[in-house]
DNA sequence: AATAAAACAGTAATCATTACTGATTTCAAA
DNA sequence: TTTGAAATCAGTAATGATTACTGTTTTATT
C-alpha cells in the first residue's frame, strides 16, 4: 500500500465511495467530513497527484466543470444534457486500441464521452 | 445557406480555416482579422450558438480551455501532453454504436480524446 | 420609414482553478 | 532521539477563461 498523507487518503476515499463523478469542490466538502479543516487547495493538489499516479482519472463533460472518476479502467460516459446524470458504460476492450497504435501514440488518459439525452429524459 | 451575420461567418470561416484546434482566444484573434472592432464576447456567443447549431463541437483536452473543431463526425483525438499536439484519427464508423445503442441513449456530441505521447515526442 | 427583435461592442463580474506564504509534518541519517 | 531538509499542509490571494450586463447598432417585417 502506497504511504499517502492523511488528507490524500481522505480525498481518495471519498472518491472510491461514490460512482457519481463528483466535482472537486463536492469532494472538498465531503473530505471536511473526514478533516474539518482540510484546504481547498490541499484537495485540488492531492487530486492532481492522484491523476498523475494514475489513481484516478478525470473527465470533461461540457459543464465546465472538472469530474473525477474512480474507474481508471478505459470506458464509455453518456453525459445526458437534461438531467446531467452520467453513466458509466464498461468496455470488452478498448475500441481504440488499433488506431493510436498505428499512430505510434502511448496512451496516459482516455475520455470518452457522449453529450446526448438519457433514456429517461427523452420521452 | 443558412443567414448568419457577418460576425458569426467570420467566427466559423476561422474555424474552418485550420484544423488545429483552435481555443477562443485564438479564434478571436484571428476574426479581428476580419472585422477589427469584433469583440470576444461575440465570438463566445457565437461560438455557443455554431455549437448549438451542429455547425461545429468542441473537445476538452485537458487543459483548462475549450476547443473547437470544425469536424462535427465523430473521431478519436490524440492528445499530446508534451508538445500539447492534437491528432485528428478519421474512424470507419462510430465504435460506440452499439454501446449507446443498447442504453437508449440519443447522442449529440461525440468526445473521444487520448492524452499521451505522441510518436515524434517519445524518443 | 416605423417598429420590434436580434445581434452587437465594450466592459464588468463570475468562479473554477492555481499560486503563494509561512507553519507543520514526515522521515532518513546521524 | 535529535536534527534538518524536503514534503505537505491551511489559509488566502491571484489568475484567467468564460459569462453577464448595458446601452447601441443592425436586421427583418409591415
Amino acid at each position: 500500500m502506497k504511504n499517502f498523507s492523511r488528507q490524500r487518503e481522505a480525498v481518495l476515499s471519498v472518491i472510491r465511495s461514490t460512482d457519481t463523478h463528483p466535482t472537486a469542490d463536492w469532494i472538498y466538502e465531503e473530505a471536511r467530513k473526514i478533516i474539518p479543516n482540510i484546504s481547498l487547495g490541499t484537495v485540488y493538489r492531492n487530486l492532481t497527484e492522484l491523476k498523475n499516479s494514475g489513481d484516478i482519472i478525470s473527465i470533461d463533460v461540457g459543464d465546465g466543470k472538472e469530474h473525477f472518476d474512480r474507474d481508471i479502467s478505459p470506458h464509455l460516459h453518456l453525459s445526458c444534457k437534461n438531467c446531467g446524470k452520467i453513466t458509466d458504460v464498461a468496455l470488452l476492450d478498448d475500441p481504440f486500441k488499433n488506431y493510436y497504435g498505428k499512430a505510434g501514440f502511448i496512451p496516459e488518459n482516455c475520455r470518452y464521452v457522449i453529450s446526448g439525452i438519457c433514456e429517461a429524459c427523452k420521452l
